[in-house]
DNA sequence: CCAAAAGTGTTCGCCGTACACCCATGA
DNA sequence: TCATGGGTGTACGGCGAACACTTTTGG
């Protein structure tokens, strides 16, 4: 059913329309001292070069948009096989002062042990904690907003809050990060209550003496577990 | 501190870099005689002319995302101020046989009574039923697929579903639009019940007599009161 | 022995679900 | 009068929300 590719006088419908500038944007979210944080970058182009920025960069010619955005992390975290997820197409005319750009938003989720810590120094990065956001370029704020509602929502109803964490992790800890992502105290024996029940954490024989004197269990995400009762018409839900 | 747009030597970093085409491709959704529907058009151009396809076209140098959908919907079906709601960007490098072509997929929702049945039918546009689409060119398929998803996730949290009908409805057939987006039968006491309970619906002093003899009372949704109940943390929610 | 964090159970109200009969009316 | 679709109420179980005391142990 496809015509030849060479008779390019078929296809002017193609060759006739405008071509555009793609950008990749990308909320990198991270989870450290009890707070959610994300990951700026001192922008290094011009315009508004030096100010704080996403994460990002354009596409290239042979690249998909997940690919693009596997290469923008990567280069600066030096991580891989993290949790990504496309947010939105930003496509306001003017919302790059100098060229008409459209951007894509992804939003990540990072363990914040993991990252090398050389490259983001290196790349002039630096985590703020989102209640303290540094004035972002362009639309980028209007990004991050998208980014948090997007996780908040995510949040209740799966099981993304592991992906800020370490693999082995306590449930006062995990308590801790739910509370930073939806900024309000939950109460403890309800929370553990509710997440233990579904069936999906791993005790292990190990306990973190950091915190308290007593110390705490440490847990471990099975995901596993997780595809297989999915599949069984599961749904993970935290109540917050 | 933006630089003056006269010193383009400083942003080079953008004019080196690729230039894409970008298209719009809307799934427009619509409820007629008891069946979900997808509005699907004969493409007109070259490859896989005569085919089947979503609605879409390119977009133009300056405008933005959501006026090149608006421009698209509005030259084939005449309407305007619907709902639509931007579903993803598409970025596999191959995903259009002919060049790289990013396209971002928007869903609508119309009245199948409002639009303009002309410029449809000039187009080569047809209604399908959902559970009976034909073949569709390029990913066309996973934009439908990830349409009814994102139908049925939002259809259970927002008031979406008046959209598809007509100002004035019977609760028998918002019932029927239901059972027919989630493609189960609901009872119809507790569907009565979730609804009205909620606040959002006036009946009026009418009767539809179309179906029965006793005759079904009309419904409107009233929106004001929609918006005025969310601003006090009320959510919308059907039980499917 | 004490401070500081970890861990544990019960009660109550609401909401989702299951379920069966009467009503109105035109033909 | 009867066939057809429209309309109504109740009982039960599960889940989310509120709430206070005991346990552990290093210093």
């Amino acid at each position: 059913m496809n015509q030849p590719l060479d008779k390019p006088d078929l296809y002017n419908h193609y060759t006739g329309q405008a071509r555009h500038l793609i950008a990749i944007d990308c909320i990198i979210f991270g989870f450290d001292d009890g707070e959610l944080k994300l990951l700026a970058i001192r922008r290094q182009i011009e315009p508004n070069k030096g100010d704080w920025s996403l994460i990002g960069g354009f596409i290239n010619e042979n690249e998909s948009l997940n690919d693009a955005t596997g290469r923008i992390i990567r280069k600066l975290t030096g991580l891989e096989h993290i949790y990504v997820s496309q947010l939105y197409a930003h496509g306001e005319v003017n919302r790059d002062p100098v060229a008409r750009v459209l951007s894509i938003s992804y939003y990540a989720l990072i363990k914040c042990q993991a990252y090398n810590q050389q490259l983001i120094s290196a790349a002039g990065a630096r985590w703020f904690s989102i209640s303290s956001l540094p004035p972002l370029i362009f639309d980028h704020p209007e990004m991050v907003t998208m980014a948090l509602e997007e996780l908040r929502k995510e949040g209740r109803v799966k099981p993304i809050g592991f992906e800020l964490l370490p693999p082995k992790f306590t449930l006062p800890q995990l308590q801790c990060l739910y509370e930073a992502i939806y900024q309000k105290t939950l109460d403890k024996r309800n929370f553990r209550k509710n997440i233990l029940q579904m069936g999906l954490l791993e005790r292990l024989d190990e306990k973190d003496k950091t915190n308290s004197r007593k110390g705490a269990w440490y847990y471990r995400f099975n995901p596993d577990r997780y595809k297989q009762l999915s599949s069984n018409g599961f749904y993970f839900s935290v109540s917050v």
